[in-house]
DNA sequence: GCAAGGTC
């Protein structure tokens, strides 16, 4: 018997398509797709299958020293059991094993690992390794036929990549954890990646502080073409600039001092037209952007409004129901087996772009564009012939699988054409200009108009905004219309977006097409950044901070350039993996030498940043501080820095993670509070406030309580509580905890119709433009609890809208009832799902 | 309960 192990099910299922001429079955072995033809097996390994760690006797924070971690044994363990025992059961019977993992390094360590898990059952099978970049008949018949030996060199390489990754990362970051007391949930992580990555965040944080903002003045004229009396100022009218030449002899257009401004603008004011001395046209090729790799597709994504998690989640739902190709790719340049012009016949048959397709097919030649990157992983991510369906798509995946296509169109689409004209006028100044500046005064107006639509007819994500301006000849006198000097502020730099984050850190060669997303939410969840655009914390100040002084390598690229570099010695054999980790063993000593004597300093550091981070204002009782504290339960509230002397409290939102703003309440020195639920977010404003608030405004009884009204009469009425949460909830509260949930926002008006079924009235909530009907209370939040058991189960990462559509068509409505379910019993009845993939969302629900 | 890298 064959065996042939890839990198991942879906992998080998296609493999198998091709090779078995699409003849082949599927069973199932330890919970894992097999499939199989005649004497051949394929299974799908689900990338790693191992892991590297220490031993467990390494895994008490407190009992091992960080610094020991250097030099403790490393091991690898199985992480997806049930692939392993798969793997193992198959090998058993093997006479030949083919490893066709991806074509790229972390690709030939994966396939490494299956191969020693292989040895240790069978210790004679021979071993090829196949290698190609793209799933088609071509490539996979070729590399078939051509066979070749695993790499070794090659996965050392990235094994040492993995235990020099570890070692650095899991010391620091228990020194770190250690050294300000930071142990469990909230520990301090640093490492190769995440360091630079956040370093960029607080190094543009530290830019924007230190901005010192400089004022300068601009100024603007409306022109008007004099000839045709008719011409209409409103719509005529195009706008230019005045511009000077600075003394570097560059053509400027801010003036940096308020009294030049004034008095250009005086003379501007005065006068009564304007004589063209230039006139420039230009034509300008406007070429078709390159296929989407990872990063260039999360960035297109954002810019129709998607966050780079969100994309990702989509594009591996899209991929995976075989829309479009595999969405982690570094690749810009289509393989030569893709026909694109085969592919576009197959999209002309799509809704919505199936028109722009066949208007491709029309052209003599179709040459798609290449971008910089040319790789071996996998394909740009394109559409696949398999067009969906329209009732298969939920709106936002159709959103995100009608970009791939347009992109794809767009890379095989003709050039757009611009004309660029660029108008000077020279002021002519009336009788009452006092000459203060006595150079010319002159104006400049850009004009831009698309001549040839090219692939923007297709590709609609691109601005195509003209910008008006008529068609004038030198010498010709214009009219000013309306004049304007514009005060304005230089802007400190921008912070980074999530996208522009990711392209960042492409271009430093930190993290991978896989995992760069990835990092930028661990960031968020170990507490470094807030908000969107992210924004470092106080901590995130200070761990970059400490590692700066103490272990500059963990927040510089340079670690992951030197660490290319070994990978690179190691893959050519001009290094031996223990060289490279035994040289970053000693690097990474010196710099415990330097950290032990600094512990205490440096948790002292780590712990007022800490603090910081949480501190309100205040106390009203005592003048101590207010802080953002955690309950034993885990719900937030604001509590005093002097407890237990004093004990002051305020109740905070139940939803969400507070994030303490800037902005300063006037009344009581408070910082406003935001409360981060994602969709949810919302500002609660001074806790202080909305607790007094909540005092002031009486209970509103609406009806009976169906609870305890007719034992006990407890009303039901509508409540404002201190935290600023709303409800409708029983007088007799707390002997009677029954409540219906109200929104937060909105003034609630109490109508006369009633809900005959709970003898309610019915709610009205006034806020924005559009009154919503509530109705009756009960029956609202009824409604809305069926609602919620729907969508629960997507808030697991992992789980899409299609895979939770499969859950409950497999009786797994919400999370509670998926934590019950037994893995492997669930992953036969859902398909395409393992139980180690099961087990995963089990985890994670928890 | 650490990292970063696969995959989902």
């Amino acid at each position: 018997m064959e065996l042939i192990v890839t990198e991942k099910d879906n992998a080998a299922r296609r493999l198998s398509e091709i090779l078995s001429n699409g003849d082949f079955d599927t069973e199932r072995r330890a919970g894992v797709n097999v499939y199989r033809w005649g004497g051949t097996r394929c299974i799908g390994l689900s990338g790693h299958v191992v892991a590297v760690d220490f031993p467990p006797e390494y895994d008490d924070w407190r009992d091992v020293e960080p610094v020991e971690l250097i030099d403790a044994p490393v091991r690898k363990r199985p992480t997806q059991e049930g692939i392993v025992r798969a793997l193992r059961l198959l090998s058993r019977d093997a006479d030949r094993v083919v490893i066709a993992t991806d074509y790229d390094r972390e690709g030939e360590l994966i396939g490494k690992e299956a191969y020693e898990l292989i040895r240790e059952v069978n210790e004679d099978v021979p071993v090829d390794r196949v290698r190609f970049s793209s799933i088609t008949e071509n490539e996979v018949r070729g590399a078939f036929e051509d066979r070749d030996e695993i790499d070794f060199d090659l996965a050392a390489a990235g094994e040492a990549r993995q235990i020099i990754d570890l070692i650095w990362g899991a010391s620091l970051t228990r020194f770190l954890s250690l050294s300000a007391r930071q142990l469990g949930d909230d520990f301090i992580s640093v490492g190769r990646v995440q360091g630079p990555t956040l370093k960029l965040i607080v190094d543009r944080e530290r830019e924007i502080e230190a901005f010192d903002p400089e004022d300068y003045w601009e100024l603007f004229a409306d022109l008007l073409k004099r000839e045709g009396a008719e011409s209409d100022p409103d719509k005529d009218a195009f706008d230019a600039q005045y511009f000077y030449e600075d003394d570097d002899g560059t053509e400027a257009e801010r003036v940096w001092d308020e009294a030049t401004a004034e008095a250009v603008y005086g003379r501007l004011r005065e006068a009564e037209a304007a004589t063209v001395s230039s006139v420039r046209r230009r034509r300008r090729t406007d070429e078709p952007p390159a296929p989407f790799n990872t990063t260039q597709f999360i960035r297109a994504a954002s810019s129709i409004g998607y966050s780079a998690q969100r994309a990702m989640s989509i594009a591996e739902d899209l991929y995976t129901a075989g829309f479009i190709t595999y969405p982690r790719t570094d690749n810009t340049v289509y393989p030569e087996d893709l026909d694109e012009r085969e592919l576009l016949e197959e999209l002309s048959m799509g809704r919505e772009f199936g028109d722009d397709a066949e208007s491709l097919l029309e052209l003599d030649d179709i040459e798609p564009t290449e971008g910089d990157e040319e790789t071996t992983d996998h394909p740009p991510i394109h559409p696949t012939g398999e067009l969906p369906a329209a009732s298969e798509l939920s709106d936002d995946e159709w959103e995100v699988y009608e970009l791939v296509v347009r992109r794809f169109l767009a890379t095989c689409a003709p050039d757009a054409e611009w004309e660029h004209l660029r108008v000077v006028t020279e002021v002519e100044e009336g009788d009452d200009a006092v000459g203060i500046d006595e150079g010319l005064l002159r104006l400049k107006s850009n004009g831009k108009r698309l001549t040839e639509e090219g692939y923007h007819a297709v590709y609609p994500y691109f601005s195509t905004n003209e910008s008006y301006v008529p068609d004038v000849t030198e010498g010709e006198a214009l009219g000013i219309v309306e004049t304007a000097l514009e005060a304005k502020q230089t802007q400190p730099p921008r912070r980074y977006g999530q996208s522009r984050l990711i392209e960042t850190m492409e271009d430093m060669g930190i993290g991978t097409k896989a995992t760069r997303h990835d990092v930028i939410q661990k960031l968020y969840d170990r507490g470094y950044i807030e908000s969107d655009p992210p924004r470092p914390t106080g901590l995130a100040k200070a761990v970059v901070e400490a590692s700066e002084e103490f272990a500059d390598r963990i927040v510089s690229d340079e670690m992951t350039a030197q660490l290319e570099a070994d990978m690179q010695a190691i893959a050519s054999g001009e290094k031996e993996f223990d060289e490279v980790a035994d040289e970053s063993r000693e690097m990474l000593s010196r710099v415990f030498e330097e950290l032990v004597d600094s512990r205490e300093e440096v948790g002292d550091h780590l712990q007022k940043s800490l603090k910081a981070d949480k501190q309100l204002g205040p106390c009203p009782e005592c003048g101590d501080t207010l802080l953002v504290r955690k309950s034993r339960a885990g719900s937030y509230f604001v509590g005093c820095d002097g407890y237990p002397e004093c004990e002051y409290t305020l109740p905070l939102p139940s939803t969400g993670k507070p994030l303490i703003l800037d902005e300063v309440c006037d009344d009581h020195g408070l910082n406003h509070v935001k409360m981060l639920a994602g969709r949810k977010t919302f500002v609660h404003g001074c806790p202080q406030c909305q607790a007094d608030e909540a005092d002031e405004e009486e209970d509103e009884v609406i009806g009976e309580c169906p609870d305890c009204g007719e034992e006990h009469g407890g009303d039901l009425a509508i409540k404002r509580l201190r935290s600023g949460s709303r409800l409708v909830g029983c007088t007799r509260y707390p002997d009677c905890d029954y409540s219906l949930p109200l929104p937060r926002r909105g003034e609630i008006e109490v109508t006369d119709e009633t809900c005959e079924e709970h003898d309610l009235p019915h709610l009205v909530v006034h806020s924005g433009d559009e009154p919503w009907e509530l109705g009756c209370p009960i029956c609202n939040y009824r409604e809305y609890q069926s609602r919620q058991a729907g969508s629960e189960l997507e808030t697991i990462d992992g789980i899409g809208e299609k895979t939770a559509e499969k859950l409950k068509d497999a009786g797994v409505n919400d999370v509670s009832s998926l934590k019950e379910m037994e893995p492997d019993a669930l992953a036969e009845q859902v398909d395409g799902i393992g139980p180690d993939t099961v087990r995963d969302w089990q985890a994670k629900a928890d």
